[in-house]
RNA sequence: GCUCCUGUAGCUCAGCGGAUAGAGCACUUCCCUCCUAAGGAAGGGGUCGCAGGUUCAAAUCCUGUCAGGAGCACCA
C-alpha cells in the first residue's frame, strides 16, 4: 500500500518512468533488511557508476517521509522501511469493501464456463471449468466489471445421437426412474463398447442427429427427457456449489443462426462448398469445415452462431471461454473464422485453457465410464467433514467444509497445469487445504467473540508477527488485481493460504485477550477476518464463525 | 511428422529477471493446567529435466535437446 510513496520518491531522483520503477521494486528476502528494495543495477550502465555507489548516492538525496520511515543502502540495493504504525492504522480501518476497485467500471466481460454435456454426469474433470469460471465471475465483479456468466450446455452433437439410439435400443425404465443419470451413463458406455464391433450404430447415431435437427417429434421427446433429467442433476450440483449463471442455454439453440452465418460467408465468397455440399473456409491453407455434407450444423457452426448472438445481445468488452486445453485449436479456429468473416468483436474473445484432472496416470473420461463422479466426491468430502465436526463437537457446517475442500483443490493450481486428484488429498483437511483456511477464520472469530470490546490504540512496539500480518493483509488488493488481469484464481488461493499461515503464527505467539495491547490486536484480528473472508469469497469458499 | 502445454524436495504444488530457491503432505522430535491441536515450533530432504546463449544478474528470457501429456475429424 505504501509502494506508491516509494515510487514518487524515487521518480524525483531517477530518470525512469513510474511504471519502470514499479517493475523494479521488489521485496527483500528478509524483513530485517527492509520492506521494499530498489536494485540499482539497471542504472549503473547509464550513470557509469557501480550500483553500490548509486544506492549510496540515492540514500543521501532521499529524505524519509511519514510513510517511509527509513531508507538504507545495502550493497547495490536501496532498501526502504515503511512506517508500520502508519500501515497498521490503515489496516485496522479496512471494511468489507477491502480489495474492491472500480477498475472495470462500465466494462462487460462475458464468461462462458461449466458447459456440461447433457446425458452425461458431471465428473471431477468437468468441475474445473465450473469452479474457475465462478471464481473469475466473482473476481471481475470485485474489480468493478460487469461479468455475465453463460452456461452453454452441450445439448446436441454426435454424443446425443448416440445416446438417443442407445435409449431406444436398451433403456431400462426402472433404472431410469431410480437413478436417471446413472442409467444414461450406462447407455452411453454400452453404445461406445458396441460401436467398436458394429459401425452401423455410428451411422444410426448420425441419422438420429439429423432427424432431431429436422424436428422429428419422437426423437425430440426422448431428447427432451434426457435434457430434463440432466438439468435436474446439474442444478443439484450448482446449488451445492453455490454457483449461478446469468444465462443457461443449449448449443442447439444456435444451429439456425450458425447456418445463416455459413450462408452469408458463402455469399461473400469467404466460404466454399465441396462437391458433396459440405462447407469450409480455408484457414492457413487448411480446410476448416463449418457445415456437414448432410447440411447439419456441427459444433463450430453453433459456436459461430452463439458468439455472434452473444455479442449482439451483450456488447461485451471481452468474452472468456473457460475450457479444457484440448480445445485450444478449436477456439483458435473459431476466432480466426470470425475474423475472416469480418466480425470486429473477434479481437475481444479469449480462450482460457486449463489442464487435465488426473487420477493416477489416467485422465478422466466419460467414454469408458472410468470416472469419478462429482456427486460422489462431494458426498464423500461432506461425510468426512461431518465426522470431523462430530469429533470436535463444534457447530461447523459440513457442506461448507466439504465443498470448500474440493474448490480449494481445484483452484490452488495454476489453470495451465494438470490437477492430480487423489482421495487421500480430497479427504485431507490439514495443511494447504480449504478447511485449514476456514479453520483459521473460525479461530479469529472465536477470539473476537470472547473478547470484550474496547477502543483501539496502537502500541509502541509492534511484534514481528503483528507486522508480518499487517503487511500480508496489505497485499490483498494487488493480488486481486493481478488475478483478474492474468485470469488466474490460484494467485488468490495461494495468497489465502499464506495469509492464514501468517495469522496462525501470530495467534500462537501473541495473546490477544488479556494482553495490554488487546484493543489493537482485536482490531488486527478483525482486519484479518475481513481480508480472509473477501479472499475466500473470490474463490467461492464460504466461512463459518465456528468449526 | 507438425503444433500446443507441462518438467522445481520422495509426493502435491508456489516462485517466472535480482540478495541464502519456498509451502503443504510424508518422515524425526517438541508444544493442549495457554483465545478451538482442522493449529504451532524445530530438523533432515534440491546439480530448479539436460546443453548452449542473452544479461552486471537466469529456476525465471531465447535457442536446441530429452521426457510426459494433448491436439492435428464433415466429434464435442
Amino acid at each position: 500500500m505504501f509502494k506508491k510513496e516509494i515510487i514518487s520518491l524515487l521518480s524525483k531522483e531517477i530518470n525512469l518512468k513510474p511504471e519502470q520503477i514499479e517493475n523494479l521494486i521488489e521485496t527483500p528476502p528478509n524483513p530485517e533488511m527492509g520492506d521494499y528494495a530498489f536494485p540499482c543495477f539497471a542504472l549503473s550502465k547509464k550513470l557509469k557508476k557501480s550500483p553500490d555507489k548509486i544506492a549510496e548516492k540515492l540514500f543521501k538525496k532521499l529524505k524519509p517521509t511519514k510513510e517511509i520511515e527509513q531508507i538504507k543502502p545495502i550493497g547495490p540495493y536501496l532498501n526502504f522501511f515503511i512506517n508500520k504504525k502508519e500501515l497498521a492504522k490503515q489496516i485496522i480501518k479496512i471494511n468489507a469493501n477491502f480489495g474492491k476497485t472500480n477498475l472495470g467500471k462500465g466494462k462487460k466481460i462475458a464468461i462462458d464456463f461449466s458447459a456440461p454435456n447433457i446425458g452425461k454426469p458431471m465428473h471431477i474433470g468437468h468441475i474445473r471449468s465450473t469452479i474457475i469460471g465462478d471464481s473469475l465471475m466473482r473476481t471481475y465483479n470485485f474489480l468493478g466489471y460487469n461479468p455475465i456468466g453463460i452456461n452453454y450446455l452441450g445439448d446436441v452433437g454426435l454424443h446425443i445421437g448416440k445416446l438417443i439410439v442407445a435409449y431406444e435400443l436398451w433403456l431400462n425404465k426402472k433404472n431410469l426412474k431410480k437413478n436417471p443419470v446413472n442409467e444414461l451413463l450406462n447407455l452411453y458406455v454400452k453404445f461406445n463398447a458396441k460401436e467398436k464391433t458394429n459401425p452401423k450404430l455410428t451411422e444410426q447415431a448420425k441419422e438420429k442427429l439429423k432427424k432431431f435437427e429436422l424436428g422429428d417429434l419422437k426423437t425430440e421427446k426422448i431428447w427432451e427427457n434426457i435434457r430434463k433429467v440432466s438439468a435436474e442433476s446439474f442444478n443439484k450440483i450448482y446449488e451445492m456449489l453455490n454457483i449461478n449463471f446469468h444465462e443457461t442455454i443449449g448449443q442447439s439453440q444456435f444451429s439456425d443462426k450458425g447456418k445463416q452465418i455459413v450462408i452469408n460467408a458463402l455469399e461473400q465468397k469467404i466460404a466454399k462448398r465441396e462437391p458433396d455440399q459440405a462447407v469450409y473456409v480455408l484457414l492457413d491453407g487448411k480446410k476448416k469445415f463449418i457445415l456437414r455434407s448432410n447440411q447439419t450444423a456441427s459444433y463450430i457452426t453453433q459456436d459461430l452462431g452463439a458468439a455472434v448472438s452473444r455479442f449482439k445481445k451483450y456488447k461485451f468488452d471481452k468474452m472468456i471461454y473457460v475450457t479444457d486445453f484440448r480445445q485450444k485449436q478449436h477456439f483458435d479456429s473459431l476466432f480466426s473464422l470470425l475474423k475472416a468473416m469480418k466480425y470486429d468483436f473477434a479481437d475481444k474473445l479469449v480462450h482460457l485453457t486449463f489442464g487435465a484432472v488426473k487420477f493416477g496416470k489416467e485422465i478422466m473420461a466419460t467414454r469408458k465410464g472410468q470416472i469419478i463422479l462429482l456427486q460422489d466426491v462431494l458426498n464423500k468430502t461432506i461425510e468426512k467433514a461431518r465426522k470431523e465436526i462430530k469429533k470436535r463437537k463444534t457447530k461447523g457446517d459440513k457442506t461448507k467444509v466439504g465443498i470448500g475442500a474440493i474448490k480449494y483443490i481445484i483452484l490452488k493450481n495454476e489453470p495451465a497445469k494438470d490437477v492430480q486428484f487423489s482421495w487421500e488429498q480430497a479427504l485431507s483437511f490439514e495443511g494447504n487445504t480449504g478447511p485449514y483456511l476456514q479453520y483459521s477464520y473460525a479461530r479469529a472469530s472465536s477470539i473476537i467473540k470472547k473478547a470484550k470490546k474496547t477502543k483501539a490504540k496502537i502500541s509502541n512496539h509492534l511484534t514481528k508477527e503483528e507486522i508480518a500480518l499487517i503487511k500480508k493483509i496489505s497485499l490483498f488488493p494487488e493480488i486481486v488485481e493481478r488475478a483478474g488481469k492474468l485470469m488466474n484464481p490460484s494467485l488468490i488461493a495461494n495468497y489465502s493460504h499464506e495469509l492464514a499461515q501468517t495469522f496462525n503464527e501470530f495467534y500462537h505467539s501473541n495473546k490477544v485477550i488479556g494482553n495490554k495491547n488487546q484493543t489493537f490486536r482485536l482490531k488486527l484480528v478483525q482486519a484479518f477476518r475481513t481480508c480472509l473472508k473477501n479472499s475466500l469469497y473470490l474463490l467461492g469458499i464460504e466461512v463459518m464463525e465456528e468449526m
